[in-house]
DNA sequence: AGTAGCCAGTAACCAATAGATACTATCGGG
DNA sequence: CCCGATAGTATCTATTGGTTACTGGCTACT
């Protein structure tokens, strides 16, 4: 069993990772994160359509994966900066290389998806 | 507006491919097509625990983006190859850098949840 | 002759996750 | 004494994923 490699075990690292990040925001707010720490309200504007429920869900997992530091500053109104840890700046590089095949490879999958749509 | 990089464009063309292959399934199946073809009961064994109506619409997807073909045999019983595509064995390589991340930062990412659980 | 099994799915229904909208607490300024 | 700003929470709805059962054509077994 598993001579393809450990992909076929559930519970190898690459799988628990990909399940968590790819969940729908997490993969983008590391990206976001990148160039410096964020408070929450940014990070709200730059994704655009998400939810703040979803948003706080999203950073409190990376905060629990320890790729994020949530950071509270006792002032009135609050502020809460947000900022990658060591191990979530080790993130960047693998999410570049996909971040670069997407963009490398973004209109050849549209095209092919008006071809397939366009067969059916 | 979106000075730190068009991240902060939801028509760029990572966000569309993150929120593609972000999907629970679509990584993985990617990954498990890259030694070779698999048939439909070879995947669905592979992932372990996905319903075959969610890997139906996983391979669906991914056949519409022109990264895997869908090969039918006509036979009985029925017989149907999934494969990777140029573009899809392509995606293979930026993956794979989030694999090798994800291997290597798995046991942190552990400790980082227990020392988190363990304080709240 | 009858039937059980194989494979690649569908169908119907249920659970979990994401999204929309409204609301809260706090305090300084007007 | 009411307003606005921030970082959320509460509640409800919509979308996505999951479970279980079923189909259909042929082959192998009884």
């Amino acid at each position: 069993m598993y001579e393809r490699g450990d992909l076929f075990n559930p519970a190898c690292g690459t799988r628990v990772v990909l399940d968590r990040i790819g969940d729908k925001w997490t993969a983008l707010a590391v990206l976001l994160l990148q160039h410096g720490p964020l408070r929450f309200t940014e990070l709200r504007d730059g994704i655009g359509r998400v939810a703040p429920k979803v948003l706080t869900q999203t950073l409190r997992r990376l905060e629990r994966d320890g790729l994020v530091t949530r950071e509270v500053f006792a002032e009135v109104p609050p502020r809460v900066v947000y900022a990658l840890t060591p191990m979530g700046r080790s993130l960047i590089t693998p999410l570049t290389t996909v971040s670069n095949w997407a963009e490398e490879h973004i209109n050849a999958i549209n095209t092919a998806q008006s071809q397939y749509d366009a067969t059916v």
